[in-house]
DNA sequence: ATTGAATAGTAAACTTGTTGACTATGTGCA
DNA sequence: TGCACATAGTCAACAAGTTTACTATTCAAT
């Protein structure tokens, strides 16, 4: 038998428990409601629909469009629903880290220290400009977060989570760009300082 | 051509660039200090090792031992350091988050509360755990950051990375667990007041 | 005396994620 | 008329990480 993708699949489960969708459908949910946590290309979305499919966890319906090409509704089922909340109740042991920046700096002694501060700003740049987007998601959608269904309060954890994870990597740029100025600064120092009292012998 | 496993290579580079290594070492420099931002298991390392060499980016020294089993002593070769310090000023994209337990929060509507409120307590603690080992090093190894060697230096810059992450975890589950008490209070609070002054009908 | 832990390394299967190519249809724009 | 783009889905190959199970040797403790 096939293996599933726990995460992947349970995911998938869980939209579905909510409302049918299509791959197409489920792909565009992932870019922009899941993806704070979770990555799924639509070819990985697919594969998981066909073994959820086999294993009768969910269900397809063949939508035919006219004005569009046609489509496979998927919705969950009875067994779905059990292996869902199975899953659901299981403890979950923190993901491990795996971080490229993280090991170019552990080598960046190796380089011009300028190469690295430039990549590292860079790095703010980005989780800065997505931490923007994301609290201005959360702006616009859970600004009174006591009237929020369910559903949407899940989500909203699911999105402070992703805005601490931004802003913590921002600040620990921000952090590290600081540490390595001040650390060329006073090299540049000692230098001069060599240059201008040059030992003697 | 066998293909490397990009970061996990250049880590092994990294440190073979430092002191000779034998896999099993390499094996433990990950456990101990790698960890806080790329694993990897003896396999992954003695595989990458394999393929290394027949790249000559690394080369073996078989050590004969008379207490110990022997083993293979590895360095790294003039092309190796050339390659890891082409690859050390690549830019390096933000890898993607895959959290178990995000999928599990998002979908905790679907299961008693009581559950996912010990589920974010236990997590809350392994995160508070695994801070207050990195914060003991943190103190033990770098109580003076200005006197640092430059690998020191780079090491100590991924030592706050890790302290941040896991720190940020932490909270976050402090928060989500705070956010859930209060609406599990608020949803008690709403049943006895409907059945304190039931709505006419 | 033997068991378990630490040292040192190897082999194979499996899971999961990524990439690129491919087939279609319909809409709007230039 | 043709091009780009959104919709909708499939196939195959590849990359990278995980798991389990091996083979050995030495040392310390029970």
């Amino acid at each position: 038998m096939q293996v599933l993708c726990m995460a992947l699949a349970h995911t998938i489960l869980m939209l579905l428990a909510e409302q049918a969708h299509s791959g197409y459908d489920l792909s565009k949910e992932f870019n922009e409601c899941v993806g704070h946590y979770w990555q799924a290309t639509p070819q990985q979305i697919y594969r998981e629909l066909a073994k959820l499919e086999k294993r009768d966890w969910i269900e397809a319906e063949t939508i035919t469009q006219e004005s569009r090409p046609n489509k496979k509704l998927y919705s969950i089922t009875a067994t779905g629903k059990l292996k869902l909340v199975e899953w659901l109740v299981q403890p979950a042991d923190p993901m491990s880290v795996r971080e490229d920046l993280m090991v170019k700096v552990r080598g960046s002694h190796l380089v011009n220290p300028e190469v690295m501060l430039q990549e590292l700003e860079r790095r703010r740049q980005i989780h800065a400009d997505k931490l923007a987007k994301l609290r201005e998601f959360e702006h616009e959608h859970f600004s009174e977060p006591d009237r929020l269904s369910d559903s949407e309060f899940v989500q909203y954890l699911t999105l402070r989570c992703g805005i601490r994870y931004e802003s913590g990597w921002a600040e620990w740029c921000t952090e590290a760009i600081e540490r390595l100025q001040q650390r060329v600064q006073q090299k540049r120092d000692a230098e001069s300082d060599r240059v201008l009292q040059p030992t003697p012998g």
